[in-house]
DNA sequence: AAGAAAATAAGTATTATTCTTATTTAGTAA
DNA sequence: TTACTAAATAAGAATAATACTTATTTTCTT
């Protein structure tokens, strides 16, 4: 049994995620359940791995196979984005509306970000060439906020 | 002893990576030479092991440790980029102009594309919050032109 | 031509992901 | 409820992708 969410959106997701899960056929189990929760609440972007060291706390006997079966899953059912990396460890996000990845380049953390000038732009001409667009997304990378603050604390040290 | 490029483009990326190894201090080996030149010469973005199988012919006893390693190498002094994807083989290119790319949803071939207004663009102020950007792209899926003529002809095929 | 430092090949090791199979569980209908 | 069936899980084995270790070879310099 799940534990009660604080916050109300991701209750919601959850709930969502219930019926969905009814309507595709797909049984409701522990372990999807706390998958999907878990993920949810994950703003970092997680990969299967540390998916699964985070649910062992909730779930002992849980099995690492399970994690990356059960993504695969919400995946082929368009429950979750698989994203774009150059880690070599795939990495997750549960669907949300459309939005852009910063990457920063010395943590490989992954931070959300909204576009909206460049959702509505129009793509460019040259692109028929090749092919019918369904989705787009930008990737941008530097260094986070975050990880400035920890180098400038360093240098300070080396400072004083 | 490499041989002769037809395409004077390629002609001209390998001098200048003659030039930049020894810059570099990075020895110019038969092993470098041909992995950075097969990779100039690929438009579809090869992983590690596809380089290998067609640097194969050229130098039969090249393991495919050197072929990453030499990868790694060449991206640490920034001659070449690790693509992101969602797929678990890592695909290379060799650093280009800024440019962008397609990715087909059903054959994973990727496509490079201009988008200049794109690259002019100024990116979004909430951005400042989450860290500073040093790089941007877009990645555009869909499905490619020669996925779907192929699609057509089975289509053809039952239809007649 | 000789020597030092760096790079390679081969084999081994590690990491990431997937498969196999016996057991358990969710959903359903009596 | 209970019993049944199909689907899902856990555990361990297997495979795939990448990295490490070391003896040998090569490049670059002198
Ligand atoms: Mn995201
Ligand atoms: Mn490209
Ligand atoms: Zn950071
Ligand atoms: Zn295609």
């Amino acid at each position: 049994m799940s534990k009660k969410e604080k916050d109300p959106k991701i209750q919601e997701k959850i709930t969502e995620f219930k019926n969905l899960c009814n309507a595709l056929g797909l049984k409701l189990t522990h372990q999807r359940l706390e998958i999907f929760s878990e993920l949810c609440r994950s703003v970092d972007h997680p990969s299967a791995e540390i998916l699964y060291k985070r649910l062992l706390k909730r779930i002992s006997t849980l099995s690492l196979d399970t994690v990356y079966r059960t993504l695969m899953t919400f995946k082929e059912y368009g429950l979750i984005d698989k994203i774009e990396t150059t880690e070599n460890q795939s990495r997750f996000e549960v669907k949300m509306s459309t939005h852009h990845h910063f990457i920063c380049k010395n943590c490989n953390k992954i931070y959300d970000f909204d576009w909206k000038d460049f959702d509505e732009s129009a793509l460019p001409d040259n692109l028929s060439n090749i092919g019918g667009v369904i989705h787009k997304s930008v990737i941008v990378y530097g260094y986070c906020n975050a990880c400035d603050e920890k180098k400038n604390e360093k240098v300070n040290k080396l400072r004083f």
